[in-house]
RNA sequence: GACCCUAUCGUCUAGAGGCCUAGGACAAUACCCUUUCACGGUAUGAACCCGGGUUCGAAUCCCGGUGGGGUCGCCA
């Protein structure tokens, strides 16, 4: 049989860091056996659901690389089939028309919540065999109840949890159609899944509780059952819970804070999942190794450090083009245009061990392209008499030197010895005087890339001033 | 409140009864490398929630407690 998954995210909002691991876990376990991952978009709540939040989760899922092999399919254009299975419910006997009001709902809520009991619809417009039901009221159109079992357990070996039993007397009957004839969540999830075939269902494990409703569902409809696994949630990097209000985020907002998608795929295939003492691994690798035994059963934190050294990671196996065309967007983002300045691809080569993301890289590379205006303090820091003079030396010396960083770097040494400093006594204010900045990669390396026509303008420019 | 899930270093985790004096990674600390800042390298500290049981032997199995979480919608 082949393995078919489905990531089934409803349109309310952006693609956060949980339904990405949800996401690339069924896309992962697809993969591996050859299966096909289904993109479903759960938008039967019309009130909530927006194109743009549509929009926002393709955006996420192209981002990561997750790519679907079928859908994405829209359950409000299922519509005529989710009525039809209602009929076929209804005709027998499967599902029956209630008539009870909300107000009459509320009203029995709040006597069960009294008696400290579990809130649940009391079956009163349940048909059975020798019962009189009520008289429907006039002109209040009923909703749809499934006809849940009342005796017995359901039960299933969930692949991270384990044997869930649930008692179907904890069960309800609940509404599959509203009174305006829409069909709810856990209906067009059973009729979707069996329709798509779907094999594993694998989601978050906020579902546990209504995997028991879905499976009665499915037998109902004689339909087979697919196997569950329920990843447990992901808390924030503080322990909380992550909510809109808190801490969750659209996977793009990693985009716009500098993270590679292969950084932000690798820590997310590690947290709650894990092969031994492997941490670093790309996506091809991690398909081959993906399994649902090695899923953890509880919750995991977020931690932003262990992701922060991730990118940083594949930051340095990421090409000098790849980290040039990223840099580029995000100065460009800074009104900062790189034309007529050094080649961007070896500058960003000087940086990518040092940064620890994209805009960091960014910012690293922008003093090579707009020179730098040093304050009074930092040239009162920097620019010594003894300074001055050396890199008034270094001046003469560069205007003739070859342009090739072992040459560079013996020039300046050769300087800082004629004029009595140390290494650092001129490397640093010569930093300063290029970049700015008293730190910068290897000197040499730096005056290299630089280019000698820009870095005699901005000496002579600190020489003069 | 009821039902369901869950519990190993600060964090992510390895661990399928003896291989555990509990391993790896991030973070922390120290040292080394170095013209600066990083990177990198080496080293150190750091955990089996508690109580019963089963067993020759339990981090691992069972029961109870406690902590944490989820769900109880004509939301998904």
């Amino acid at each position: 049989m082949t393995v078919r998954t489905r990531f089934a995210p409803s349109p309310t909002g952006f693609l956060h860091i949980g339904g990405a691991r949800t996401a690339l876990f069924s896309w992962a376990y697809a993969r591996r056996h050859g299966g096909k991952f289904i993109l479903r978009i759960e938008d039967t709540d019309v009130a909530r659901s927006t194109p743009e939040a549509v929009q926002a989760i393709l955006d996420g899922m192209q981002w990561l690389g997750l790519a679907h092999d079928e859908g994405p399919f829209y359950q409000m254009q299922r519509m005529d089939r989710y009525r039809q299975v209602i009929d076929e419910m209804l005709a027998s006997c499967a599902a029956y028309h209630c008539y009870m009001s909300k107000e009459e709902l509320d009203v029995l809520r709040a006597e069960q919540e009294a008696r400290k009991e579990k809130p649940r619809y009391d079956g009163r417009w349940r048909p059975e065999p020798g019962k009189t039901l009520p008289m429907p009221p006039a002109g209040s159109p009923p909703v749809v109840r499934f006809r849940n079992p009342q005796e017995g357990v359901v039960a299933w070996d969930d692949q991270v949890k384990g044997r869930i039993e649930f008692a179907n007397s904890e069960l309800d009957d609940f509404i599959i159609a509203r009174a305006d004839g829409t069909p709810t969540y856990n209906f067009c999830v059973v009729v979707d899944d069996r329709d798509m075939e779907i094999t594993h269902v694998i989601r978050g494990d906020d579902h546990v509780n209504n995997t028991p409703r879905q499976i009665n569902l499915l037998q109902a409809l004689g339909a087979p059952v697919p196997q569950y696994a329920h990843l447990s949630m992901i808390l924030g990097d503080d322990g909380q819970k992550l909510s809109k209000r808190h801490g969750a985020v659209s996977v793009m907002q990693y985009d716009d804070d500098g993270y590679l998608p292969e950084a932000v795929l690798n820590y997310l295939a590690r947290l709650g999942w894990s092969h031994g003492d492997e941490e670093v691994f790309d996506m091809d690798q991690f398909v081959k190794w993906f399994d649902l035994d090695h899923i953890t059963a509880s919750a995991a934190q977020f931690n932003t450090e262990k992701l922060n050294w991730l990118n940083a990671h594949y930051l340095k196996l990421a090409s000098p083009q790849r980290l040039a065309a990223e840099a580029t967007r995000r100065l460009a983002r800074q009104g900062v245009d790189i034309a007529g300045g050094p080649d961007v691809a070896s500058v960003a080569a000087l940086y990518r061990d040092r940064a620890g993301n994209l805009n960091e890289l960014a910012d690293a590379i922008h003093p090579f392209f707009v020179p730098p205006q040093p304050t009074a303090e930092i040239r009162a820091q920097h620019f010594s008499e003894a300074a001055l003079a050396g890199l008034g030396a270094l001046h003469t010396r560069l205007s003739a030197c070859a342009w090739q960083a072992a040459e560079l770097g013996l020039a300046v040494k050769a300087t800082a010895a004629e004029s009595g400093l140390k290494m650092g006594q001129l490397a640093i204010p010569l930093r300063v005087a290029l970049l700015g900045l008293p730190q910068s990669p290897s000197i040499d390396a730096v005056l290299e890339v630089l280019g000698r026509e820009r870095v005699l303008e901005r000496l002579a420019r600190v020489l003069a001033a």
